[in-house]
DNA sequence: GTGTTCATGTAAACTGTTACATGATTCC
DNA sequence: GGAATCATGTAACAGTTTACATGAACAC
């Protein structure tokens, strides 16, 4: 049920169409959360059923339309809520480590290439997950602006570090599963060699 | 598709039943996969059905019955390829992240039981990961000494040190998570005394 | 006029969770 | 005899991905 949250985070900093959440999620000053637009539209819809966003059609162009999407009373009571309450903490499920545990089967080159899309990966997205800390930290986020806009002055300070804070929790995981790839680029070539 | 490839994974080491791969990814000393049985009984059927293994049943004492499934030719050959092919790396989607970035709409005392909740959750799995590690360092692992029986000697100790690999990374993610959720709560403390 | 971006949807397939259900065996 | 464990399933639901689809606006 985290999607409905994600939405209701973005939606209380600005009203939105659904393609603008779209953007959002995919741009690449990213998020911690995603979804493709087959699921965020109708997501939008059950919100605006359940009343936690109202929505109002609005025209672009001639014959253009869209529909914009404004957090509710009762949306922000309800992401009140989600926030305070504790998250269910699941177990891991992690392909790649499942994978890595049997690189016996492997080919050291099929193994070796495989690391390193892993440390090509998450050093893309921690240094995205790096900008995106910077950009924050120097109030250069569009999102951000029109979230401070409409709190007190007093708040900010809050508002920008949690969301550094999450974000460098994202940085971290980045780093740790560099190192790991990297441990295991020497595991393959220590193995290959005897 | 890992649902399948954790089980030829385990079918590869023994023989086993449904409930015997639901103890494995239940018991405390873990893996890097789990599910629950309404999801492995099927997927074994289906492995069957594909001719990935093949079953026999077999009795327990008077009238009980019970399955035991064994990888066949075709399931160790989709293993293999499945361990060579480079997995698709995923965008992550985090949702203690989503609701660390929005910690301005919770109470103190409620940001701080769940990041509290986040260290005891990764303590509790560090701790499992790395006895395990120890355990099969020391092959004292059963479903570890079952695989090394059947490989010749000069693999043994890729088969251990793959696998230890792959925990070590567990083990590497966890410590991330609770050294962020530490920094988190002194955040919390920070911005509470303002 | 053509390609890119804006804008929104349906539907099927797949993956995972939760609820409901049954019965045998084993240990005390 | 009763509780815990062994053993296996169906079904409904929730969440996500992928395929298929359509059309307007805008920039070149």
């Amino acid at each position: 049920m985290s999607l409905r949250h994600a939405l209701l985070a973005l939606l209380s900093a600005q009203p939105m169409t659904g393609y603008d959440v779209y953007r959002y999620f995919d741009s690449s000053l990213s998020y911690v959360w995603h979804a493709p637009h087959t699921q965020i539209y109708p997501e939008l819809r059950r919100l605006e059923d359940s009343g936690l966003v109202r929505s109002e059609e609005i025209s672009r162009g001639e014959r253009g339309r869209k529909r914009r999407y404004h957090i509710s009373a009762a949306g922000l009571d309800e992401f009140r809520r989600w926030v305070n309450e504790p998250l269910p903490l699941q177990r891991e499920r992690d392909a790649h480590k499942l994978k890595a545990a049997y690189f016996e089967w492997a080919e050291p080159a099929a193994a070796r290439r495989q690391l390193q899309a892993h440390i090509a990966h998450y050093e893309l997205w921690a240094q995205q997950w790096e900008d995106l800390v910077d950009a924050l930290t120097a109030r250069e986020v569009p999102l951000l602006q029109r979230r401070l806009e409409h709190a007190p002055a007093e708040q900010h300070e809050a508002i920008i570090r949690y969301k550094v804070f999450a974000y460098e929790g994202m940085i971290r995981r980045a780093k740790a599963e560099i190192d790991w790839a990297r441990i295991g680029l020497d595991l393959v070539a220590e193995l290959e060699g005897q």
